[in-house]
Parts: structure tokens; sequence; C-alpha cells
DNA sequence: AATGAATGAGGTTTCATTCAT
DNA sequence: GATGAATGAAACCTCATTCAT
């Protein structure tokens, strides 16, 4: 009698089935707002509960969010890891890790910016699980930069953090352009620009130079010697 | 009669000389607390006035802290420009700047950090002003490497937006650690680390045919000597 | 534990329930204080609830006004609708009209100037709605006009709008009389003159002493004639 | 020295002429942003003064708009009643009346409007010197129904208020239609209907009876005759 | 007479979260 | 397990008005 709301009762799912609906939902929602723009109310809607029903299942919304996050860098850190086992020489390696994340980071762009964002939101305890996701995500890196100083690919005194900086630092940058709809990044191009940036530098080797140079030298001592 | 409020706590101040209170204030504030949790009510008493002041200088919260970024887009970049001026040679003039970013970078890590944040929130047109200072500050890295092409100190095919992400991403992944203060960072340290990473990569340059020609000139030397 | 708030005013009502009675306390506060020095708090205080839950209800206080406006027009609206089919002839027609809007509008004088000032706040899209349920609630005087045009009870070239501005806005100068309490209006007799007016104007036809005379005389001259 | 503020230094006038000034300010202002939103800082900066000049001629805003009816009430009231010592009849005087307030309320809706919404605002005494005026202008209609009676023009059970919320409540109508720009006015259409109503009515005055017994007597008598 | 810096009192609005049903 | 009504704490922003200069 009372008004018969139409509203969709959504029937009881299994309890992981609507987690991962949740889930899914959140993550459509912070992608499209943002943490704070998002509401729960919107993340229910989606789903098709409300929302105190979100609450029984996360506790609060930054709770969804940090799962969110760790979902999403359990999902990449694996793509990562296991491809990575494939792939021989350091260079390859590391561009192999390179080109990933790249691409990762360009079909994710709204997700990973929320993450950057609220990961660095200098929370308390809470982020130290991302924390400790990042760090894992960002580790094969460093591994990479030790096996390749034992190869004798690296010069041994890099500093792998420095790596790992350079590395996701000047790839979020890209991310940033390509989230403000700037610039069309090619992530062929990038990743290989930026492979051989950290491997090569950008000097002017000017090895013929110094070759000549060298040469001419060894040239009078060789006639010297004789 | 009715409640004299005798509070009469500011003086009439010029309107120069307030506008600059308010935006230190601003700034203080900012930086403890972020931008969305700072409220203006603190700024205001932090200014000692009330919060109508402080809109009837600037008209709104959004506008305060794209005020104090501006004046820190604007200190930083004259000082990197001039200084720039008297340093001869590329890598120098990189190592300059990448030095330069770093130190301030560290002094300002909570400035950085909200500016950083905020200014990835995507506004709309208000960013705009922003953008463009961040984008002339950001233009002395191009700068560089095309007067370093030119120089041919650096390889022609460089980037400059490559380096330009490199330096400023590399340096603003080091400043969350600062922020996070897990990491206590040696700028003299990292400015030349990565200053090196950036010029000359991270290879191990065996430069073979160099090394055979040397190897046997040492050996005749060795022979002379013997 | 922490500050339990054991303030439990409003015990759980059902949507349909509170929404009546968010509506009859908005009424209640703007017939008091008009739109804009009413205050959702003292709404909200008046239903037993907290402001927050007032815009659980009503996204706005504009939208509150506006379905408070709605509710009225439409009690209004069917209240002369359905009063007025059993009515016959135009003038009685037009003095049902007549005597039911004084009758409303000396009953519901408060919020009929809410209505009036508001609703010509010229604003935009909001106030169609209001605009539309007020075009319907006067289009009975059109009709009416209409028809008895058709019946020969009116000239043919009378404008409805003309008669129906006459109406409503005489009536309306009425209420504002009503409600700065100069006068005491006895709507039984305004209505008569007023449908009086409109039916027959003010001029001084003659008629009556004319006809009566010009009876008496046909009457003689019949009689001296035959 | 400090900041030479470009403002332009607004010279001293006399008294007089600065009163006029803000007040035509004032007037222009209240048009175009009604009175709640309209500012004293705007007023001021049409003046080209500051806030605080305006509050030197003028108490408060409140007086100010009172003192912009006044104005416009003065100046009405005397167009009107100049213009109608040239007017004979009560028929005429009534269509002058009628069609100089349209053309009034045509040319000056905006003001009118801010006028009919502010002057309703059940002030205080404030807004007793406004009745009064209003009462002196409406008071032209009253004395016509007055002379219109003695004469003999008009039913002696007139009454003249009704006459007087007659005319000015239809004629405000039709500003509501012209401020909404819903339609297009032509005044000198709607002058002469509105007296036609007023003085005539609506109805079809088929005085059929008198006709066929004056026609039936024209025939007996014109028999005599020949 | 004019300035204009400073006041200060709200009012609307948002939403994560709770908990009785 | 699900619901959804209710909470409640702030925070931004607006301006008429004042008064020391």
């Amino acid at each position: 009698m009372s008004a018969p709301t139409s509203r969709k009762k959504s029937t009881r799912q299994s309890r992981e089935v609507r987690t991962t609906a949740i889930l899914e939902a959140a993550r459509s929602v912070f992608e499209q707002r943002g943490y704070d723009k998002a509401t729960v109310a919107e993340i229910a809607e989606l789903v098709g509960v409300v929302e105190g029903t979100v609450f029984s299942y996360f506790s609060s919304k930054r709770m969804l969010v940090l799962k969110v996050m760790e979902q999403f860098y359990e999902e990449i850190t694996s793509l990562i890891e296991e491809g990575l086992q494939g792939v021989n020489g350091t260079r390859n390696q590391l561009h192999y890790v390179i080109w990933n994340h790249l691409n990762i980071v360009q079909k994710n762009a709204a997700l990973a910016g929320v993450i950057l964002r609220e990961s660095r939101g200098l929370d308390e305890k809470l982020s130290d699980e991302v924390h400790n996701l990042n760090k894992r995500y960002t580790q094969s890196i460093s591994a990479i930069v030790a096996s390749g100083i034992e190869a004798g690919d690296i010069k041994s005194d890099t500093s792998p953090s420095l790596v790992r900086n350079s590395i996701f630092g000047t790839i979020e940058h890209y991310m940033w352009e390509i989230l403000s709809a700037q610039v069309q990044v090619n992530i062929d191009e990038v990743a290989h620009n930026l492979t051989e940036l950290i491997f090569n530098g950008i000097a002017q080797i000017d090895s013929e130079v110094n070759h000549s140079d060298v040469n001419r030298l060894i040239g009078k001592l060789n006639k010297l010697i004789e």
C-alpha cells in the first residue's frame, strides 16, 4: 500500500559476488569523480543496493578506496612480475618494465591518478598496506638494477632508488599529461626513449673524438717504443 | 550599549600589507593541513582578522591557494632563471637546475606537495594560470636541452619533454619520500647522481675497441719498463 | 562511547509521512517569514529533525518552496475545477470563480503572498512548473469566457486575457490589503461587485429608468391608440 | 606613496548633485538586480565613490530604495495629475489614467516590479511614506469615480476601491507579463479594452424586449400619423 | 566630506556513517 | 543480510554597516 517503490530489490548475492560488484562500482566511480567527489550513494546505486549495504561490506569509504587500490596493485604487480620472467638482459628487462608500466598507466590513467593523489594523503596506518604494495610493485626495478650490476651491465655505483624514482617519476609525469588530455603519448616511443635515457644518458659520447685523441697518442707511443 | 564588542584586534593596515600577511598565513595553513582541510577561519585567525576580511582580499579559498601558488612559482622561477645565467656548460647548467630544484623542493616540501596535489585537480580555467607558471618554470630544462644539442653536448635526437619529465618526475618522487619522512635525502648526492644518470645513463661503458688498444699499449709499455 | 548523544528526537517515519510533515512545516514557516527570511533550521526544528534530514527529502530550500507552491496550486486548482462543473450560466460561473478565489486568497493570504512574490523572481527553469500550474489555474476564466461568448452571454470581442488579468489582478490587490491588515474584506460583497463590474461595467446604463419610463409611456400610448 | 591607486578620486560635489547621482545609480542597479541582489558596492562604483560615501548620503540601503521609490512616485503622480486636468468626461478621464499608467508601467517595468515586490515586504514604519505616495497616486481614480457618480455617468453604488483595484491590479498583471517577456503588450489596445470593460462590462446587452415593444409601438404610431 | 578596511552574523548545503527495523 | 531514515558537524561565502583616518 505504502508506495510500492519499484526499487530493484537486489536479490541476495553471495558475499563474494557482492563484494566484487561493489569494488567494481567503486572503482568506476572513483575514476570518474576522484576520491573526494565520489559518494557512497553513487557507488551503492551503481550496484543496485543502498548505502548501508556498502558499509556492511566495507567499513568505510576510505577502506573501500584502499581495497580498490590493493586490487589494482595486485593485478599490475603480477602482470609485471610474471611477464618479466621470460625476459633476458638488463636492458630488455628495464624496457619491459618501462613499457608495461606506461601501458598500464595509459589504460588506467584515471584510476592511477586517484591512487597517486590519495595514497599521498599522508594518511596514517591505513595507507600502509598500499604503501607496501607500491613498494613491492616498484621492487622489480631494484631487482633489475641489482642483477644488472652483478652482470656488469650497469655501473656498480648505481643507486637503485634513483633508477626507481626516475622511471616511475618520469612515467607519472607523462600520466598527468595524458590525464589533462594535453598530449597524445606514444608509449612505444616513450618507452624506447626512456630506456635509452636511463641506460645511456643524453650525453654526446664523442667516442670518436676521444678515440682519435687516444689513437693519436697510441700511435706516438708505439713509435717511441718500437 | 548592546555589547560593545571591544574586539579591535587588528589595526587598520594598508591593503598591500594585509594582502601579504594573508598570503603568508594561508601558505602556512595550507602547508600544515593541505588544501581541503585548511579552513579560512584558521587563516584569518592567524592574521588576526575575521573570515570576512579574508574574503574581501581574495574572492574565494580557491583564489587564495592559487595566489599562494603563483607567488611560489614566481619566486622559484626567478631564482632559477637568474642563477642560471652565470652557469656555463650544458652539464653544469643541468646540474644547477637539478640541484636548485631539489633544494627548493626540500625546503618547501609541504607547499610543493600541496601545489602538486591541487594543481592536478584538473580544475577548469582557474588552474590555467598555475599551469602556465609551471610551464614557464620547467621551460629552463627545455632551453638547456636545446642549447646543449646546438653545442654538440647532447644527442641531437634527445626529447626535451623526456628530459623535463625525467628531472621533475624524479625529484617529485624524492619529494614524496621527504614528505613521508621515510628518507633523509642528501641533495648534493642526489643532484650529482641524477645529473650523471641523465647525462651518462647507467650503462657500463665497455668501449671495447679502446680497451684492446689500451691493453696492447699497456703491454708494450710494461715491456719497456721491465 | 564517544558522546552517546542521547538525542533521538524523531522516531523513524515512512518517507511519505515525513515528506508531508516537512511540507507542512515549510509552508508554515514560509508564511510567517517569507521565503528569504525563512531558514531551513526553523523548518527542521518544527518537524523535529535536523537540517540535514530536510535536505534528504528536498534537494534545496528553493525546491522546498516550489513543492509547497505546487501543492497549494494543486489543491486550489482541483477545488475550482471540480466545483465549477455544477455551475450553470456564464455569470454564475464567473461569480463562482471570483468568490472562490477570493475565499482561497483570504484564507491563505500569507502563502499566496509568498507565492506571488517568489514566483515572480523570474527564476529560470525551476519556476516553470509553478508557472504551468498558475496557467492551468487561471485557465478556468478563459474557458468561461470562451463558452460565454459561444452562448451569446458575452461580447464576442472580449479578450480572455483581459478578463483573466482583471479578475486575478483585482483580487490580488485586495489580498495585499488583507495582508497589510488595512482593510476588512467582505468577500461576498467584493465577489458580487467584481462580478457585476466585469459583467456590466460601471456605466450608468439608465436602461432601467428608461425601461420603466418607456414601458409606462408605451402603456399609455397603447391605451390611446387602441 | 603607498600604491598610487588609480581610483578616480571623485571630486567633491555639491550635496545635491551627488545625491541625485547616487539616486540614479541606485535606481539603475535596483532595476537590473532587484532589491536583494543589488549591492551597495555596485551602486557606489557606478557613481564613482566608495561604499561609505553612499551611507553618508543615505542612512541605509532600505532608505535608498525608499527614496528611489518616492522619486518615482512623485514623477508619475504629477504626470498623471497634471495631464488629467485637461481631460473632460468620466470615460475620457478613466481612459487617460489607464493609458498613462500602462505607458508608465511599460516604460519602467523593471523599476515598477521592484517597487511592487519591495513595497509589499510588509515593512514597518519605513514603507509608510511609500504607502502614502501610492495612495495619492491611486487617488486619481477615486476622484474620477466620485465625480463620475456625481455627473451621473457612473452607477451611484460603484465602489471606488473596487475600480482602483481593478485598474491597478489588471495593469499590474500585464506588467508581470511584460517583465517575463512573454507577451508584447499593445498599450493602446489594452487601454481601450480595459476602459471598455470597466465602463461597460463584458455582458452582451440584448435588450430584445424593449426592442420589439418599441418597434411595435413605432409601427402603431406611424399608422396614427399617416 | 570622503575613504575603505574591517566587521560579524548567519544560512545553505554535503555526506559518511549509524542503527532500528 | 539488507534497508534507508536520520544524523550532525562544519565550512564557505555575502554584504550592509561602521568608524578611524
